[in-house]
DNA sequence: ATGATATATCCGCTTATCCGAATACATAAG
DNA sequence: CTTATGTATTCGGATAAGCGGATATATCAT
């Protein structure tokens, strides 16, 4: 893959990796991905108030990393974008190895 | 890979997302993927600040994203970690698909 | 239409992040 | 030791992000 523009990297944060630069998100992609859910009960599963959960998953919706689908009067969530999934993992494994190194490198 | 606990979300933030949430930072990354260079050269290529590639510079090394070797009075960086390299050329395709499916949606 | 449930949005506030300019620090040369 | 060059840090201020609580909207059942 060629070197982006910086036009490219602009949308390449909006798009997505802002939207993974919030904890909450991460965990809420994560909870999504064990299993679909709707916005109280992933609220409850989460300890995180109901307005919060609804901010952080429409975010998440606007990028496409989640995908709503409406049911009755609740709404149902989860994973648009398996390969997110798969990012955030090989990031942790980026993390495992670091701190690992770091130990080495501290005694 | 299982369900990551609250704890190592945090970390996985605090590492690794956090880092590349900045649109100035993607963009050091890719331009040291394509060559290495020190800070001066860098801020000139960039059009950026000296102090300003300096700060981001250091949040990068500190999570070993790249790393810095000294020869001199100057510092040379490059990468520390191709799999960042590799997972910000996924989001861009993410980005491309998700992109042309808001058009036909839009038409 | 009314009530009940589920979801989204608005408000003021706090906190975090980024910035440029100035300055301090480190290294090597004369 | 002084100078020159390259890099890092500090400072105050501006901007953006996230929060909880209250409220608005949407859907369905009675």
């Amino acid at each position: 893959m060629s070197v982006p523009q910086l036009e490219e990297l602009q949308l390449l944060h909006q798009n997505i990796c802002q939207a993974v630069g919030d904890p909450k998100r991460i965990q809420i992609l994560y909870a999504l991905h064990e299993h679909p859910s709707n916005v109280t009960a992933l609220a409850q599963a989460l300890s995180m108030p109901q307005p919060t959960t609804s901010r952080h998953l429409a975010i998440l919706r606007e990028r496409g990393l989640v995908i709503a689908e409406r049911n009755g009067t609740s709404i149902m969530y989860r994973i648009g974008e398996t390969r997110i999934i798969e990012i955030l993992d090989v990031m942790r494994e980026m993390m495992r190895d670091w701190i690992g190194k770091q130990v080495i490198i501290m005694e």
